[in-house]
DNA sequence: GCTAACCCCGTACCTGGGTACCGAATTCAA
DNA sequence: TTGAATTCGGTACCCAGGTACGGGGTTAGC
């Protein structure tokens, strides 16, 4: 596939794929003999990945990291054991934004942040006030 | 609460502070005699909320609508019901990354993204080529 | 074998989300 | 009551993550 083509696929700008190949996301792929980029379809799937892992609030060498474990990095296992505990604090705190809403919805609360039911213990809620 | 005192209480930079006000994610404080902001610990939750829904990756404008909930928004209910949608898209998307992790971590997969095994329908996970 | 459409690389620019710096004014503890 | 610590507002700057531009080379359909 040719450049072009891989980035409407992935619905991504042209110039992003260059810009992933130098930030090491996107591995450089061969080149036509006019030196041409010529991908194959994997290409696009990493792009999908690359973009679904940055709407989740990972930066781009977070998801490098993520992305390592297709190079079969030495420590595969203990990166991905690793990005498990990520992933699943961030579906933690999703879940707790995700009930507070629906406790608005049920009107329980009157509002997100300035919940006056008994039973919304919202400073337990909210996390990790720096400590220092 | 003086705006340090806040600032240092979500841990945050005090410039921060004015930026979300003049964003509209912190609502303007009642100032002292001498113009100084005085802040109530409020204040500091809502800050906490912010960083945490950024973590999560939703924009400040994003963040701007989950909180405008908490000043009865006429259509407070249905922004939360939007919302939770919201929110339910990207905690499946994250269960769908852990989901890959485990098979990586258990070497039923030998990456994330080139899967090999029969069971593991990648391009079904991966949602969304933007169509056009 | 021409020409339109595409791609090359380098460099410059843009947006979102802050941070830093400034001189002047305010607060607070001794 | 005075001086060190804070805060004020305004403006300038910074970084991540792209996106645009431009002059030149490549491909592909006819």
């Amino acid at each position: 596939m040719r450049s072009g083509e891989v980035a409407a696929a992935a619905g991504v700008n042209l110039q992003t794929l260059r810009y992933y190949e130098r930030r090491g996301l996107l591995p450089e792929p061969p080149r036509t003999p006019g030196n041409h980029r010529n991908y194959d379809t994997e290409a696009v799937t990493t792009l999908l990945v690359v973009k679904t892992a940055q709407r989740l609030g990972f930066t781009l060498d977070e998801v490098a990291d993520l992305l390592a474990v297709r190079h079969g990095a030495p420590d595969l296992r203990d990166r991905a054991l690793a990005k498990i505990a990520e992933v699943e604090t961030r579906i933690a705190d999703l879940s707790t934004i995700r009930e507070h809403l629906i406790r608005v919805v049920d009107a329980h609360c009157e509002s997100l942040t300035n919940c006056q039911c008994g039973n919304c213990p919202f400073a337990d809620l909210f996390p990790r006030p720096q400590p220092r």
